[in-house]
Order: C-alpha cells, then structure tokens, then sequence
DNA sequence: CTCAAAACCTGCGAATCCGCAGGTTTTTTT
DNA sequence: AAAAAAACCTGCGGATTCGCAGGTTTTGAG
C-alpha cells in the first residue's frame, strides 16, 4: 500500500469516523429519534442491547442481500444507505434512503424467511445489527417495544402507497422533482448541494424513470435556475419555489 | 315503491344475505384468517369482542372518508370493498380491493389522527366496527395481537412496495394483466366470470392507467382468447396461460 | 500529473401512452 | 316495454417517454 500523503489523510480520517467512539453504544448514542432510544430501553434492558453487533460497511458493500436468509435487522448508527429491490428484466428499483438513526432490513418480519430487499452503503457507514432471536426476544419482553415498531410499519405504509399513487399519476418530470425533495428531505444540503453522492441513474432508479430522462429534466431545471450542478452534485437553491410545481396539484405528502 | 317480481326476489335475497345470521358474533364467524380469529381471542375475552359494533353498509356507500378523523377500525364480515386514495387533480387511485375477513381503516393507526384512504362498499356489506379506544385497549390487553398487526403491517408494506416497482416499470398491458390476475385471486370465478362488479374505470385506477386504455388491452387480450366478456363482466379462461405473459421476467409477486 | 474508467449529456427516431370525440351496447329507471 | 343513463368501445392526432448512439466532462487511481 502507498502513502500518498492525501491518501493517508484520507484513511485516517475514515479512521476516525468509524472508531470514534470505539465501540458505540445505546447510552451514548446520539439518534433519539431511533425506535431503540424512544422506547427507553438503555435504562431498563442494557442487558439486550449489549448483544448487538457493530459492523462497520465500506462505500458499496452489498450487507444485506434480496432472496438471503433474514439474518435480523439493523439500524444505521452513522452513515448513508440505499434500499433496493431488483425488479423486472434485473431493474433496480430503489426503494428508500436511510440515515442516521433509521432501521433497514425491518421488512424480513413476518414477510417469510428471506429479505424482500438489498441494502447498499453508499458511503462508509457503522451499522447496529440485531439478530433475529435477539429482537423477538426484546418485542417479547417489550409489548411497548412491538407497539411502536407497528406504528412505524403503519407510517411507512402510507409513505408507499402514497408513492404508488404518485408513480401512477405524476409526469417524468414531476417524479424527478418530488424525488430530489424526497432527498433533500432525507440528507439535506450541505454548501447549497445535496449531502449525499448519487449517480444519475440511482436517482433515476428511485423515481422510476430512466437515468437519460433524470438527466434531461435536470438540465431544463438548471436553465430555469431551479436547481445548481457542480459535477455530479445538484443543489437546490429555493426547496420552496421548486415544490411549488407540484404541491399545486397535490396534497403535500411525504413520500 | 313497487313490488316486480324479479326485484322483489332480489330485495328479499338481500334481507337474507345480510340479516342471516341476525347479529354475527366473533364466535360464530367462520372467517378463520381474520386476525381477531387467529388470536384466540374469542375464547380467552369475549367481553371485548361484544364491544364491536355491526354495521350494514350499502353498496356505494362510502363509509370510510379520506381525511375525515379516525374512527376506528373494520373488519368485512361479509361483502366487498374498495380502498381508495384520492390523488393528484382528484384522480383516484384504488389501493386494494378487499373481501371477507379483511381489515379496512387499519392505516389509522400511526399515521395521524386522520384516515388517509377511503373505502367504499362495492355490494351490500356487513361490516364489524372495532373504536380506536377498543383497539387499543384490546392492543394493550393482548401483546400477541400488536404482535400479529405488526407482522399483517409488515406483509402489507411488502406488497405495497412490490406495487410501486411494478407501476415504475411495467407496461399498461402488462399492468392490467396484473390486475386482472389480482382481482380473480382476490375474489375468484363463478360461472367462468369474476366474481365482482368493476367498471373499466375502476380497473384503471387499480392499475394505474385510463379506462380506455383498460378497454383497448381487454379487447386486445378478447381477441387472443386470453379472456372473454360477458356486458362488463370478465372471464379469465386460463389463469396460467395470462399470467405466464407477466411471469417470464418477473419473480412471481402477489401485489 | 496523466490516463482510463465512469459518469454525464444531447439528438433523434420509434414506441408507448393519453385524451378527446362520437358512436354503440348494456344497465337501470320509470 | 320504453326511455334515460351509464358504461363500453374505437379511431386518431398529439404528447410523452424511451432507448440507442456517440460525444463530452468528471472522477478516481497510479
């Protein structure tokens, strides 16, 4: 391995991102609004919670695979995920976006022994990993623990079914609005771009489109001073003025 | 109001059909896979279930408003209806079609104080009314019910996001097949005919397309034999042969 | 810094899909 | 049984969307 000095730099930041604090923890960490944080649970059961599993994902490791055995869900302590299904003719369909303090892979409930889904880290990201004994073990001993998780389940269904309705009624180009929204929404912007690296055509996977339409609508906003690009980064400049365009005709919903 | 013979006899069957058995109760009801049955509640706490109320619910009517506040939830005892989503430009988008033992209204759980669908009544329907205060008592009262609500949650956001890829990437004609296919497992054949009243309309707004888009793909798949029609009503021949036209590059997904 | 790979962009022709308009058939009402 | 209403059907022009093909820019590795 060479040592370039960027490179090195590079590396030991990375370093310090995944091993600060070493081995995080329930207590100390910082995502309240996580489902584990809400319910309490690090006061009353740290026994449970010391059976997680800290895994660290590089940048475009494939952790959990569509049709694998559930092997229990995880739950981002830091970093940024794609949620995907492969869909006809091998076409990914992206289904969500997680950050920091959201659950993945929670679908490989009740849904049958295989995950429905594939998770992909977008950047270098530290993931908690429940097992499934472990969990059924916590939602046994917590009923209120079970309540919350079908309360997520219930919110994240009117999400899809509200993106089912939008699939079917909006236009190429209102879809590639709502979904820029969608990520500005998950990921913010930091320096007026969008905090996340998104290719063309993941962006074009998530709004269900093709990557060529992504990027024309892209270059007609740019025109029309909606939106900024330096390279593959976008930035919205007024997040208000451009959801002006299809909020009009619809209810303001997050998808 | 005056007595024809045929609507007599029709007025009569329809007394039959929803007054017998007089006041269904939980114990009698032979829904087996509706998700109060499956708890064993009915043995174990019969004062809750004497709670419910049973509701007759005419065809058309909308007994559940989008938007409107959260009343509690339903059971269909006996009939069939159609949840709906009111969307963009007021168009509508038909969710799911359900029958006998279903729940309906459930999404109003989490999600606010308000319904986000609507649900109508597509025939005469005997409806079991459970308040959101009864719910929640029975919810508290029997962990291995939120428990099995969170799974039915689970396998329905499976099925909604299994609908979203297919709205992003099939084909009108092979979203219609889709449908068709759904609705005679949903409600099955009689007499070679699917068993349910929908307008070309109502198809299209399950499918996610126009009704004379539905109407041109009907008569398309009429003259390659794949279905037949009798007025309104749809035939599928045979079921395997329609569907190995969506199958060969799809994974086999309910919807 | 240089080079190769990946990602981005654009034009164009074809395919798909939509919506109107007007006619026919079926269903419902009277 | 007749009339009215609803639902169904079809042709056609226009709009949208797609996918290929080939070029340009950006990114990342050495």
């Amino acid at each position: 391995m060479i040592y370039v000095k960027n490179k090195y730099i590079y590396v030991v930041s990375k370093i310090i991102t995944s091993m600060t604090p070493v081995k995080p923890t329930c207590t100390t960490c910082a995502n309240e609004q996580c489902i584990i944080k809400k319910n309490r649970l690090v006061g009353s059961m740290p026994e449970y919670l010391e059976k997680k599993n800290i895994v660290l994902c590089r940048k475009g490791k494939n952790f959990i695979l569509e049709g694998a055995p559930v092997q229990g869900l995880y739950f981002v302590h830091k970093g940024k995920v794609k949620v995907a299904k492969t869909g006809l003719n091998g076409k990914e369909q992206i289904v969500r976006f997680a950050s920091s303090g959201e659950i993945i892979g929670h679908r490989g409930f009740g849904a049958g022994q295989f995950y429905q889904i594939s998770a992909v880290a977008l950047e270098d990201s530290l993931l908690c990993h429940f097992s499934s004994a472990l969990m059924y073990e916590m939602l046994q001993h917590t009923p209120s623990l079970t309540f919350d998780l079908m309360l997520f389940y219930a919110e994240e269904l009117n999400r899809s079914e509200t993106k089912v309705r939008k699939f079917a009624q909006m236009t190429v180009r209102e879809k590639v609005i709502d979904s820029l929204l969608y990520i500005n929404r998950k990921f913010g912007q930091y320096k007026n771009l969008l905090n996340v690296q998104l290719t063309r055509k993941e962006i074009a996977d998530f709004a269900g489109t093709t990557e060529e339409q992504v990027i024309r609508i892209l270059s007609s906003l740019k025109k029309e001073k909606l939106i900024q690009t330096q390279g593959k980064k976008i930035g919205i400049d007024n997040v208000l003025l451009l959801s002006s365009e299809i909020s009009e005709h619809n209810f303001f919903l997050d998808s």
